[in-house]
DNA sequence: CTTATATAGTTCGCATGCGAAATAAAATGC
DNA sequence: GCATTTTATTTCGCATGCGAACTATATAAG
């Protein structure tokens, strides 16, 4: 059960998010926008006026987590904030004219992104890799242990 | 080609990641050391008195981000940074007795974490994902395109 | 030998995201 | 109606790690 492979499986990760990530980054550097960024603007895409929490549980990102994307992506003038209406607590957020066109740059840029990261594999194989990042959700919760 | 999972593996990836950190961070609060800490300690483990950049070299990380690890560390009392006796330039590192035990604990603990890895999946799934992992250093190379 | 270049690390400013604690506005209890 | 609790978001301090620029030493070129 304990195959070779198990003892790096925690460093590939992190190697291959990283990597990842950075590749992004310097792909996208002209436009400023990064992968965590787009992430956001993926969201605000298919729901535009969301509130700020749930923009957070989407990407699964903590309170600070999103509020600190939220602050930098406004200072970028790439969303805005307005006040929800009916709950003096709650922000709703909203694309910009600048984050529509970086929402289509980054659309265009992921077909490349997603391309490199299947090519190779079958159809079969990417579902395993989907199949297992997407377990380690449930394996790793976020709340408590066990 | 294109299966429905293309558009979600830069997420996946980067919440599996993210979730397995924060995992790690909990389980290890009280010794403090971190996922990215005990990656250094194993290399030491392996090989005590390795050069900073051959340390980060292993671990995939540039000179920033191997030289602030160093410091933290350092400051922990984990690791101690002597001079390099040929090389003016270069430092060698070594664990302390406390890094030590550190590392025992660390060692103690991925077992469980490649439990939670692995389980439920096949050698042969296992595998493919750690073949995946592996395959996306060379697809986002750190240096340049293409 | 002296200059040019390469190499080992550090420093700086930044983005990311966590846990703990604070703030403020709802919702609930009595 | 008023006190309690829950919920939405922010703030703080921290670890991580990047790119760009810097320092210092070593090596190569002439």
């Amino acid at each position: 059960m304990n195959s070779r492979h198990d003892r790096r499986l925690v460093f590939l990760l992190s190697v291959a998010q990283r990597r990842l990530q950075r590749w992004v980054a310097a792909r996208t550097q002209d436009s400023g926008v990064t992968a965590a960024q787009s992430g956001l603007l993926f969201i605000l895409g298919q729901r535009d006026g969301v509130l700020i929490g749930e923009a957070g549980a989407a990407l699964d990102l903590g309170p600070p987590g999103i509020s600190g994307l939220v602050d930098r992506m406004t200072a970028a003038n790439l969303i805005r904030r307005r006040a929800d209406p009916d709950d003096g607590r709650a922000w709703r957020l909203w694309l910009t004219p600048t984050g529509r066109a970086a929402l289509a740059q980054a659309k265009a840029g992921l077909a490349e992104i997603n391309a490199r990261l299947t090519g190779g594999f079958t159809e079969a194989e990417i579902d395993v890799v989907a199949r297992w990042l997407t377990s380690l959700q449930t394996r790793f919760p976020r709340g408590e242990d066990q």
